[in-house]
DNA sequence: TCAAACATAATAGTATTACTATTACATTTG
DNA sequence: CAAATGTAATAGTAATACTATTATGTTTGA
């Protein structure tokens, strides 16, 4: 499969910025750096400044089109579950057995990004690693329930109640379907960073990769009627 | 049963503090205070300054006790889950069914305190909260590493793998006893915070509190041979 | 064609906050 | 009772998130 995606535009919530970067060059890089950037230093010793110095522009700038670094992870986030909830629209369309589509849904939100097979974009393995070490940092706030309010997270809880929807149809009775469907996709990002960096805490041995498994057999037991 | 922890030391890593709190009237008012005021502005709003004025002393006699607000808090989650583990030996020492151990271990991990039964300590409550909202802002860090190096998180991991053992009593042959364990605890924190903020992503309805609920369904399913 | 209107970017700040260096006061101990 | 030690207060510094203002293009309409 080849980069579908990539001429597919992923909206994004206009709270998020002050003008679209997706519509100048320098937006462009101001999204491209700040990827590679947070990526690199972490959401705390990530700031304009460096950012700015980065892509040979000035702080200044970048705030003409996000008013703080908070709002700018917000966007990044926002852009990537757009395009995860994209991807699980387009690739389960054609799969008629609930238990298929489900089993591929888990593998997409579970399974590391293959950088040649399934990426929507070029930096898809920096910005899944933001996700994992940084989303907690602007979704767990005070300032959450603001936030929700302008609609901030309708595309994290739309994914959520569409994996919701791919559950209920493998077993109509189960009662929990949203808990489940979000414990997974926060929780596989979780023991991600668990397994990089506190693996006592998980059973990840060597390079396989158990995050996926324990998902599948999770899920799947579970659902068992 | 009565605050039989009240009287017993929770042991908390040298590496968190510069001068033991407990072993001063102004460290008990700093961790008292600091569990208030944490709790009520949150981690980044909450500032040495401000609980300075708080429990009227001064911001450096703050730092001569605590190095930093994440060493503070790091400090608070540390002795959090000294009580959670202590609590968990303590109750289910006397139970022989594996069942029903897990059973308990699931209780006291995942519902909310009761303060007139087994509240640890007078502001358990307050302390949860902080965990629920707080945690991952010290967990998910670039620092993890050294932190860990240093033992700031062997508490944590001994419960994990504590309860990873209880798990095992049930089904030797489970492959994932850590990732279960630690994705119920940390899992339910958040499902909680879900809960309070964000309710489309889970399946909680009104009061009823169906987070124990769902997680005795979700392992007890799992563990089934 | 040319200037008014507007978009974009750069300069030079301010306010807040985490943290520290130094000094002063109080308490214990031999 | 004085030396040693524990405890607290004052007055800072450095970093950083964010803003006010000015400068530089770019477009648009008579």
């Amino acid at each position: 499969m080849q980069n579908i995606l990539a001429s597919i535009k992923i909206p994004v919530n206009q709270n998020l910025f002050l003008k679209d970067p997706s519509t100048s060059e320098l937006g462009q890089k101001i999204i491209d750096g700040s990827i590679a950037l947070m990526n690199q230093l972490g959401f705390e010793r990530f700031t304009f400044k460096k950012l700015a110095i980065e892509i040979q522009t000035t702080e200044a700038s970048v705030y003409r089109y996000f008013e703080s670094k908070h709002k700018l992870l917000l966007y990044l986030i926002n852009w990537y579950w757009g395009c995860i909830a994209t991807r699980i629209t387009l690739e389960t369309r054609n799969i008629e057995l609930p238990e298929q589509k489900l089993k591929k849904t888990i593998h997409i939100l579970t399974a590391l990004p293959n950088p040649e097979i399934d990426s929507l974009i070029s930096n898809e393995l920096a910005l899944k690693e933001i996700i994992i070490n940084e989303s907690a940092k602007v979704l767990i706030t005070k300032d959450v329930d603001e936030e929700n309010k302008v609609g901030v997270f309708s595309v994290y809880k739309t994914l959520v109640s569409n994996v919701a929807a791919i559950i209920n149809e493998v077993n109509r009775d189960y009662p929990y379907p949203n808990m489940l469907a979000s414990s997974m996709i926060e929780g596989s990002n979780q023991q991600r960073f668990f397994a990089a960096h506190l693996p006592k805490l998980t059973n990840i041995k060597e390079d396989s990769d158990f995050v996926e498994s324990f998902y599948l057999d999770l899920i799947f037991n579970t659902l068992k009627k």
